[in-house]
DNA sequence: AATATTATTGACCGTTTGGTCAGGTTTCTA
DNA sequence: TAGAAACCTGACCAAACGGTCAATAATATT
């Protein structure tokens, strides 16, 4: 008679197993085709399970969305703050930008599903950009604009680098079937990232080196 | 009686003007929600016709988009062409960066629509970007590749390097979102783009030395 | 083994969606 | 200015959509 609604029982084998599901084949879906061209159907298939069952574990599409969001913002945004002020500079924005490039690699679903949530407004998570994300960049940019008041690597805005870094990164994730379709035929995925790998290295030490 | 369908008779004034304004309100619709999260009634409204004035013009949902598209794509795509194999190496991939980013400023609607495209597969233009582009990225990479072995900017890999652009600049456009929210209350776009500019002018340049 | 809880589903509901169509209105053309 | 062509719309349709619910099946607890 219990329902699994506000104050979270132990979770049951089963329904651990079955959110887990339905959370992949939202990233799945969600990821391809944003919040509004995902349908709960589409999910269900994906899952294995019927629609009916699948709403049994959320209570709604929006819920899926939210709740598939929350878990993977926090993974995604993480990296950002293991910048070490303490280290050095030009290692540590190397460094940075190939995990991002990483994350890219291993797991583009949330790097595509984040893309849709922008592109379409960020309604569901503005409020943690304007908040937990702001604030973490506003910090790492005072570390980067302290390196560049020192001298310690070329005067960049840090705000500005760091998106450059983002999108530079994410850009694999988010637009690979472009990528693809340009290497043409004998698209190779690990060599891709290997030659992604040291350009962006190269251009970056570079570029942020004092002149 | 003349259905306006197979082959093209002239246009009237009238079918002129409204198939622009029913483009015009598919361009600011499906660059938000992507193909399959856009509704007819949507872009009707964004375009202050009836839903079955706007299938009077357009055979539906997916004439529409993939006339958008056509439309669109050769504008957005048109800068790379204009790299010149003649002109200075630096200035021309910066120059080609800068009309990119302001591209970006200027049309931030068509940057998302193919934003949108990508993420969904790009099942409707995926043989453009197999052919046209992919041809004109081959050209203009050798051009680039040429620079380089030449030693007149740092080896890089071509390809990589126009990812790296790309990404940069429609990163404005896309995520603008993002931007705006780190940015915070105090944005203002000029400001904004100023800073993108040098920001990505100087890392390129620096990033395209020869060391 | 009996019982309580959790899990699952077919059938269903109201709404939205892409799309059609008959018929009326406006605009063009001779 | 009359007729032809182009334009526009309310009403409609079938399918897809998000979501509910009563009933049944599986599992856990005693």
């Amino acid at each position: 008679m219990m329902k699994r609604a506000a104050a979270s029982k132990k979770k049951t084998r089963i329904q651990a197993k079955n959110e887990q599901k339905i959370l992949d084949a939202a990233l799945a879906v969600f990821s391809q085709f944003g919040f509004r061209g995902s349908t709960i159907d589409q999910i269900a298939d994906h899952a294995q399970l019927s629609k009916p069952n699948v709403l049994y574990y959320f209570r709604g599409k929006q819920d899926i969305y939210v709740r598939l969001l929350q878990q993977t913002l926090d993974h995604w945004l993480a990296p950002l703050s293991e910048l070490d002020p303490d280290g050095d500079p030009v290692d540590q924005i190397v460094k940075y930008t190939m995990i991002k490039l990483e994350m890219s690699r291993k797991n583009p679903e949330a790097s595509r599903l984040f893309a849709n949530e922008m592109l379409q407004g960020a309604a569901m998570i503005g409020d943690v950009l304007k908040g937990d994300l702001k604030a973490l960049v506003d910090e790492k940019a005072s570390v980067i604009k302290l390196w560049a008041d020192r001298g310690e690597i070329a005067k960049v805005d840090p705000y500005h680098l760091i998106f450059m870094i983002w999108a530079t990164t994410q850009h694999y994730a988010d637009f690979d079937t472009q990528i693809r379709s340009v290497l043409g035929a004998t698209y190779n995925k690990d060599r891709c990232f290997l030659d992604a790998q040291s350009t962006i290295t190269s251009i970056l030490v570079n570029g942020l080196k004092v002149q």
